[in-house]
RNA sequence: GGGCUCGUAGUGAAGUCGGCCUAUCACGCCUCCCUGUCACGGAGGAGAUCGCCGGUUCGAAUCCGGUCGGGCCCGCCA
């Protein structure tokens, strides 16, 4: 009878069968231990030369040897157990030992300190996911999937799966590309998200779909973002025709994961529904991490009589006058490390990065000169100074959007530095109110600010307007932490609306009719209003694990050029196959 | 596509403003010893053309140019 390694202190005096790998080796000669391992964890075997056979072959184990050993479990005595680990006070006594398998040396340690680095981790993945903490990560991931189905079945919602073998999409990201054998020159596509499927999920009549979607972009990762495929809790209710309606439904069940699962505090009970705009001006930022304060300040009219020449420029060319406080924390930065912040502010639009210290109550150094007292005293005021603090203080004159930006980059980058961020607590927000068009920097051309297929507010009269860049999408984004989570929206169910989102942007019926022929058809014939979002599963586990790289909660994820460098993919193929599917590669 | 950065025994690091490097340390590996260890211990040993190519120099892991690979960031991600 098999026993795991943790089972051991409850069979003191039973003869038991472990089965695992060698997770270290203890030869004194006349007596050898092994630690076994298994997925439970670690025990000690204990091996006598009395037992002639078991220990002649305990003398050949190496580490990660697979082995099977049978042997009686003895209590240890007294100084002789070990309390750092949960068997520590018991041992078996082996009767007989199997090796099951062997193993060569090890590239890549998987008990102990040293880490390989993670290009080595992830061609010998298989090894690396020995380690106890991959092991336990990819409990942590089966853990979640099971909340989040058992959530939404209770919530009446029902999982349906869509297809892989998908459309392209002219829309968002690169698309992953299928050439189809039986439709010679075609190609299947496979989908960035099941959006256009559970839209016509409602129209097919289903109250409430969900899937825990597997998700395809071809677009270059980042440490928050995975190359290549990704997952997503989709959701989708009919008749919701206010996005608070969906707000309110998911809102529990990622308080239970924050809580329950990743056993962390929730800054706030009360989610804040935060307008884009707002969010822009107050963080910079449209995923701003609220453990933090360090807002953004606005301080153009309390600096509009400035001396200090920058300002003043870009006061006369209509500026603003934006501020961030820092607190110092340990000691006031230094010039290089404000020569370094410089650095990021110039790098996002700034030309510098004018900046002054708060220190025993007075403001010194940079552009302290240029203060007058009154000023000083207002910016004391505005900046909510603690006396008994110090701080810097960074400032961005720009037109507006590059002064939010600038400093809602530096707000970031400094909270990590200051060690602002408490990873015991999970902030949540919604940033509500995008912008349904935005003008594009370069071109100055009008776009879309989001997704195209969400409602704008106001419905058709809205998209009369003659300020196209007023118009609001109702559209809704989760934030956790600093990270967007989860992306949602009321979506436009409305043929008439939906043909015009496309005509403000030049677009006519037969471009929309080509492109999402299936969707508009089927809104022709009685949609019901429909609401929905989708959750980036493996950045939200990301966040709640405490990781700060999003392959670390995958089992086999692609590196950063999209390669998997364990099963070397991806790969030539046979020229049958290329024949077979009408493809022919040009050697580059 | 662009910027920054890293590349030294199987693994992780040190050395990197030219010579004390015949390249250091730890883990791992091999041989021998060891009956109470638990990251066992002890003695000994093997293992690196310093990512690759070229250049400068009397002399290059070290400086320069190129190239390949990794990581982070920008672009991109409706």
């Amino acid at each position: 009878m098999r026993t795991f390694a943790q089972d051991t202190v409850n069979n003191v005096g039973e003869t038991v069968t472990l089965k695992g790998w060698v997770n270290s080796r203890r030869d004194h000669g006349g007596l050898i231990f092994i630690d076994v391992r298994d997925h439970t964890g670690v025990a000690q075997l204990a091996i006598r030369p009395e037992q002639a056979e078991a220990f002649a072959r305990g003398e050949q184990l190496r580490d990660e040897f697979v082995i099977s050993a049978t042997g009686t479990v003895v209590e240890r005595e007294e100084g002789l157990r070990n309390p750092n680990i949960a068997t520590g006070g018991v041992e078996v006594k082996v009767d007989a030992l199997t090796i099951l398998n062997r193993s060569e040396p090890l590239p890549i340690q998987v008990m102990g300190e040293t880490m390989a680095n993670e290009d080595l981790r992830l061609k010998y993945r298989y090894l690396d996911l020995r380690r106890p903490k991959m092991q336990d990560m990819l409990k942590k991931r089966a853990d979640m999937y099971q909340r989040m189905r058992a959530y939404m079945d209770a919530h009446e919602f029902t999982e349906i799966t869509t297809p892989i073998l998908a459309n392209s999409s002219p829309e968002g990201a690169r698309d992953f590309l299928i050439p189809s054998r039986l439709q010679a020159g075609k190609f299947y596509a496979l989908p960035q998200a099941p959006q256009q499927f559970k839209q016509l999920l409602m129209v097919g009549g289903v109250p409430r779909y969900y899937q825990l979607a597997a998700c395809f972009r071809d677009e270059d990762p980042r440490s928050d973002r995975l190359y290549g495929e990704f997952y997503q809790l989709d959701l989708e209710m009919a008749f919701a025709e206010d996005g608070e309606e969906v707000r309110a439904v998911v809102e529990p069940l990622i308080k239970q994961l924050a809580t329950d699962f990743a056993g962390k505090k929730l800054l706030s009970e009360d989610i804040p529904r935060i307008p884009y705009l707002e969010a822009m001006e107050r963080y910079g930022s449209d995923k701003p991490d609220l453990r933090y304060e360090m807002e953004l300040t606005e301080l153009t009219e309390e600096l509009k009589n400035t001396e200090f020449g920058v300002f003043k420029n870009a006061l006369k060319e209509g500026g603003v006058i934006k501020a961030i406080a820092v607190p110092c924390r340990h000691h006031m930065f230094s010039r290089k490390e404000i020569d370094e912040f410089t650095e990021i502010a110039k790098k996002e639009g700034a030309g510098g990065l004018p900046s002054v210290t708060y220190e025993a109550g007075g403001f010194r150094g940079g552009i302290a000169k240029f203060l007058s007292s009154a000023e000083s005293a207002t910016l004391e005021q505005k900046l909510q100074l603690d006396a008994g603090e110090d701080y810097g203080i960074f400032f961005a004159s720009d037109n507006r959007r590059v002064a939010n930006k600038v400093l809602g980059k530096l707000r970031a980058y400094l909270a990590d530095r200051q060690e602002l961020k408490d990873p015991n607590v999970i902030a949540l927000a919604w940033i509500v109110d995008f912008p349904f068009y935005e003008t594009d920097e370069k071109t100055g051309k009008l776009d879309f600010g989001h997704n195209p297929f969400s409602m704008p507010k106001g419905g058709l009269a809205a998209l009369k307007r003659e300020d196209k860049t007023a118009i609001i999408a109702d559209q809704y984004d989760m934030v956790m932490n600093g990270y967007e989570i989860c992306s949602g929206g009321v979506r436009n169910h409305n043929p008439e609306i939906l043909y015009k989102v496309f005509d403000v942007l030049g677009f006519d019926k037969a471009y929309v009719d080509e492109r999402f022929g299936a969707m508009i058809s089927a809104f022709k014939y009685g949609a019901p209003p429909h609401a929905g979002c989708a959750f980036g599963v493996d950045r939200m586990l990301m966040e709640l694990t405490g990781e700060s790289n999003v392959r670390e909660v995958v089992a086999f994820p692609k590196n950063g050029s999209g390669v998997d460098v364990m099963m070397n993919s991806p790969s030539t193929v046979d020229v049958a196959q290329t024949d077979e599917l009408n493809l022919r590669i040009i050697e580059h």
